[in-house]
DNA sequence: ATTTAGATGCAAATGATTTGCATATATACC
DNA sequence: GGTATATATGCAAATCATTTGCATCTAAAT
């Protein structure tokens, strides 16, 4: 199961498996979306009233960091979290902020150009932007999610 | 000449060309570099002293939305500007800051996939991380830019 | 030279994220 | 199960890039 997997895995890095941890990767891996800190924060009180908005930024970024959840990035200022750590990438609406992962990574560098700059590349970042089937028709800007 | 057609472009908006926005676009047509606004500021400040950093922030931002010079993120906090404007991408080096540009756009979205989401993509945004050839060789990380 | 919408400078506000530090608590060990 | 201690948490305050309010200035149209 996918919770407990990720459980597992803060306690397999030597992380003590908290009430609070707990709980925030119980809201994560109980939606497919890609929350802010401050939505994690939101959602997790029900699970655990006092658990504080840094603590949730301090693990967010803890497990990010370890790769145990993904965090993505879609230039408006605040990073989103989500269950999946794998490498993918998503379209962002910019009407009313639905996402959307895309299947395959569509990047592909010319290796020629890489290596005549004996560039060593590690990772890449892809977002693409637009708008959603109900953000798109005239009149409609679809409510803020 | 470059300068020129950037000072032209703003007039052709509309815009005032003041001392203030004339020293800005000589800063970023004078270099290849992606500068941040701290950046842009001190180099300015030799054309033109009492030039305030929140009307440098209120001009990039103005010319980039106008697309009269391009805006770039690499994810660590602050903006870059540079003057080309068109579409393109950076090796960003993670080791001394160092950009390189892409010659051609690497991405390609499977349009089946899209056209089944009825997403209308505007725009994309890539970058790619790694290390440069002097940070690479170990031992040596490279003096920041 | 006059006029005035638009631009600038300065100070203060924002807003997401981080940090310092005293207190609390998982987990290792007996 | 009880105890020790390195870790984690809560709260308040600090960061830091960027934005905003407002009085004053100025480019450029007349
Ligand atoms: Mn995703
Ligand atoms: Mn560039
Ligand atoms: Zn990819
Ligand atoms: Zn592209």
């Amino acid at each position: 199961m996918l919770r407990v997997r990720l459980k597992q895995s803060l306690a397999d890095r030597g992380y003590r498996l908290t009430r609070q941890r707990a709980a925030i990767l119980e809201v994560l891996a109980g939606t497919r979306e890609h929350l802010t800190a401050e939505e994690v924060h939101r959602r997790v009180r029900f699970l655990c009233p006092e658990l504080n908005l840094t603590t949730v930024y301090r693990n967010l970024n803890l497990m990010a960091r370890q790769k145990i959840i993904g965090r993505v990035d879609f230039g408006d200022g605040r990073a989103r979290f989500e269950a999946r750590s794998d490498h993918h990438h998503h379209l962002f609406c910019l009407g009313c902020g639905r996402v959307i992962e895309i299947p395959a990574c569509p990047v592909s560098i010319d290796e020629v150009f890489v290596r005549q700059h004996s560039f060593r590349i590690t990772e890449h970042q892809f977002e693409a932007y637009g708008y959603c089937a109900d953000c798109d028709r005239p009149g409609s800007e679809g409510a803020p999610v």
